[in-house]
DNA sequence: TCTTGAACCTCTAGTCACTATAGGGACTAG
DNA sequence: CTAGTCCCTATAGTGACTAGAGGTTCAAGA
């Protein structure tokens, strides 16, 4: 019925390390203990970091992930929360999908440019050299 | 003729506390300093940061750009080995590039199936929660 | 019942590439 | 000479884990 911290890892796909992790921040409640102080979860728990691993993979990142489970836990409440925390997440991926597009673009005019022979000629070291370019930064996934 | 890192900061647009830690890192050589300790640079300087500040805006790492600069700093060397490490970035671009497209369907999805009404029905939260779903891990840039 | 060995525990530190803060010293324009 | 801006070092914090040390508990077989 019960199982320990391995059994859960297994279930989810979520290291231990991580679960312990994400107790310490509070996504996961602390689980009842076996008297040697182990952990014991059961299928609420599986279901719970499914959700969350879930919406890792997604990108969103844990403040979000926290918002998304209060509202599970308080399904009464308007889903416009929901809908507007996936929103920003889509456009984040937009964003990103379009900045890597160029990034790609740069790196394969690099390379189709670069008669590959010394460096002295080498295209790809000669356009990091030049600074006539401008992107934004690259930051977050 | 020489100036100080926060005109060098204006010239590359390369953040002060940046410039130093790269060269505590070593990328960048430690300039001369004035007698009260404050660091010198010139317009190699600029070239050098340059080149960093493109290098990192295409996502390549530190070690990448280590070696960028070595290869940059011995140009008789052959230009495969810029070559190698182009093409791997690019890989890597065009992974994450698939990976984003796959996340931005699902939320596409998940948000044009929500009919924003009460959690209860909410599709973005009932998408999370369903455990059928397999993605990788995302890690970088 | 005992023993072995895998799995568990806590705590701390490390990752990457910065960024922020504290507490001071140097430089420059008026 | 002074005001104000810039600069210095050193340390700690970011996000989301991951790795390691050093020790304890559990389950299965003898």
């Amino acid at each position: 019925m019960d199982f320990s911290i391995g059994e859960l890892a297994r279930r989810t796909q979520v290291k231990v390390p991580t679960i312990r992790y994400y107790e310490q921040i509070g996504l996961l409640a602390p689980p009842p203990r076996t008297e040697g102080q182990q952990r014991r979860y059961d299928k609420t728990s599986v279901a719970r970091l499914a959700f969350i691993r879930h919406a890792r993979e997604l990108g969103f990142n844990i403040e979000a992930i926290r918002a998304l489970l209060s509202l599970q836990d308080n399904p009464d409440q308007s889903c416009s929360v929901a809908d507007r925390i996936a929103s920003v997440r889509l456009a984040e991926v937009e964003e990103r999908i379009a900045s890597l597009s160029a990034l790609r673009a740069e790196l394969q005019r690099m390379l189709e440019e670069c008669a590959c022979g010394r460096v002295a000629e080498c295209r790809v070291i000669e356009t990091l050299a030049d600074n006539s370019h401008r992107h934004g930064r690259l930051t977050d996934n």
